[in-house]
DNA sequence: ACGAAGTTGCGTCT
DNA sequence: AGACGCAACTTCGT
């Protein structure tokens, strides 16, 4: 049923007055209660959006071109989320109002001067939401303004989940399944237009701002996302999904391959419900309605209803849980003595471990700020508990700059999930860098496609502006000297392997066009597995309780051991020799 | 206290 | 393609 908008009763006396809705997330139109309840009985309506500096300053510093907080493939698809944004509030006789500067100051600086009696946004879970909230909430009540901050990003509210399960949250997908029911459906109010914006006084009104704009100009980005944000592009691609009824059905996320790139093996809306430009129920509910229409789909986890209970599952998960992205003082995080060893950080990072399958991936991140789930895993595996044991916080980190669907809750989570840090514990099972990616793509064209020349990274591209300039000719043979996409097939998932007439033939020897294994996958998957047994069995002696000390304790004894392993392996090597 | 189950491992066998 | 051994983790429910 379509309301028209002004004829809303409101049983309060008071004469319509000024809104304010302030987007953070929730950049949509559609089931949008912050939006719904703030054009209710509402003269003049200002909506707004924050540029924070805090968030978005350009930092040279960083391992990667712009901020110190996100790389720009986010940066751009957020401006992109923006730009739709402002246009569907046009179309509807409003517009949004961008401003740059403190949040905090801005916000309380223009529900002054704009005299706001209300005001509007969608709730945050995320620690950052609670602080920042709290002291707009405190700000709003001393000034006499009403809050609305409704729960709408996921699909339950995760406080009531928690309620439920007696005040912590549940730590198995079943138990959370058990627990969450069904969600409240969609909003289905129909938005035909907008109260109009105010006088918005002296302030010079900001358009959304493009990447240059914000002084990432120089970049030396050499390929961006493909994925364009917004709304709209979120509506489409939610369609076309859709379309496919029979591939919706029978969507199994494991059965997915991670080597499909040109059409990926997965939705790709990830993006779109970090942002908000998708509402999770929504999608929900369009999902039900494939449901019903098919004779057989499958069930969650492994659907793609499951997938989004997993969105839900660890925003209560980090809801409920201090400290939940870091490892010290996190109750439900295993204190695991991980190295901290940067060099090997940093391979990791740049895409040249010598594991062309892994470098791959991490040429994809770079350059496309997505992968597929499966490959997240291998390269997670492969840095903290399967092959490089470093910190799953280094490794966080890199994701949550440079992915476009970096959502804190669901990276976090599955950093600790990765690692067996938490959630997950089989750290015997361990991803291989050569036979995972082979069996789904055994004539390695993922890895052609994304490792054909240099890696996009800064230095390299510092380095390489000035051989440009000096000796053009000499880097046109720097370039074709890295190309692995010559190798063949018998070889791409290790080219160390192949004999030296191969890659010569290839154009590519290893050790010098491109990286020899950083580690050797049999010999450190092994040692990975004994020290996850040894620091198993301290939290378990424990009891949870692992202080600093302990785990220096059991660093000292792993180091040694290694180093005896090693020296034994040595000795070994000579008797064979 | 105990058993069952757990979104997605690998290698080897049939 | 599917079953099994590998070596064995935790959480949840009884």
């Amino acid at each position: 049923m379509q309301v028209p908008l002004f004829l809303h009763h409101q049983p309060t006396p008071m004469p319509p007055s000024n809104s304010l809705i302030w987007f953070r997330k929730g950049l949509r139109i559609h089931d949008n209660p912050a939006l719904d309840h703030a054009i209710k009985h509402t003269k003049h309506l200002f909506p707004i959006f924050i540029l924070d500096p805090h968030y978005l300053a350009p930092d040279l510093t960083a391992f990667s071109p712009g901020s110190n907080r996100s790389g720009l493939n986010r940066i751009q698809f957020m401006l992109e989320c923006l730009v739709d944004l402002d246009s569907s509030l046009g179309k509807l006789g409003s517009r949004l109002l961008v401003f740059n500067g403190d949040p905090i100051q801005v916000l309380t600086r223009l529900l002054k001067e704009w005299d706001v009696k209300k005001l509007c946004f969608e709730y945050g879970t995320e620690p950052y939401y609670q602080d920042l909230d709290k002291q707009v909430k405190s700000f709003a009540s001393a000034a006499g303004i009403d809050v609305f901050s409704p729960v709408s990003h996921t699909l339950f509210n995760p406080a009531d989940i928690i309620q439920k399960n007696g005040g912590r949250p549940p730590m198995s997908y079943q138990s959370f399944i058990k627990l969450a029911g069904n969600p409240s459906p969609p909003l289905t109010t129909t938005i035909s237009s907008l109260p109009p914006v105010g006088n918005v006084g002296d302030y010079e009104m900001l358009r959304v701002p493009t990447i240059k704009e914000l002084g990432y100009g120089d970049n030396t980005q050499e390929e961006f996302s493909p994925f364009r944000g917004g709304e709209s592009e979120a509506l489409k691609r939610l369609k076309e999904a859709l379309g496919g009824k029979e591939w919706v059905a029978n969507f199994e996320k494991p059965k997915g391959d991670p080597s499909m790139f040109l059409k990926p093996a997965t939705t790709v809306l990830s993006p779109y419900l970090k942002f908000g430009c998708l509402s999770s129920r929504y999608f929900y509910q369009c999902l039900q309605d494939v449901y019903k229409r098919v004779k057989k789909h499958t069930l969650p986890p492994v659907s793609l209803v499951g997938q989004l209970l997993w969105r839900d599952f660890f925003y209560t998960a980090a809801f409920g849980t201090s400290n939940f992205d870091q490892m010290k003082g996190n109750r439900i995080c295993k204190q695991i003595p991980w190295n901290d060893k940067d060099e090997l950080l940093v391979a990791w990072r740049e895409g040249r471990t010598g594991y062309p399958w892994i470098d791959a991936i991490m040429v994809q991140l770079q350059k496309w700020g997505w992968m597929h789930h499966l490959a997240r895993h291998s390269v997670a595996c492969f840095l903290t508990r399967g092959d490089l044991f470093i910190h799953w916080e280094k490794g966080r980190d890199v994701f949550e700059r440079l992915l476009i669907d970096s959502d804190w809750a669901i990276n976090n989570g599955n950093w600790m999930w990765l690692s067996c840090s938490s959630f997950f514990y089989q750290y015997n099972r361990v991803y291989s860098p050569i036979s995972f990616g082979k069996k789904y793509d055994p004539n390695g064209k993922f890895i052609r496609h994304f490792l054909p020349v240099l890696k996009a990274t800064t230095a390299t591209f510092q380095n390489l502006d000035i051989v440009i300039v000096l000796y053009s000719s000499i880097m046109i043979i720097s370039v074709t000297k890295y190309q692995l996409s010559d190798m063949p097939k018998e070889y791409i998932y290790e080219p160390w392997t192949a004999p030296l007439t191969v890659q010569t033939k290839a154009n590519c020897i290893i050790g010098k066009d491109y990286p020899k294994p950083v580690v050797d996958h049999n010999i450190a998957s092994k040692e990975c597995k004994k020290k996850m047994g040894e620091a198993y069995a301290l939290n378990r002696a424990n009891n949870g309780l692992v202080g600093e000390e302990d785990l220096k304790g059991l660093r000292r004894k792993l180091e040694d051991d290694q180093h005896q392993d090693s020296k034994s392996r040595t000795q070994k090597q000579k008797l064979v020799g």
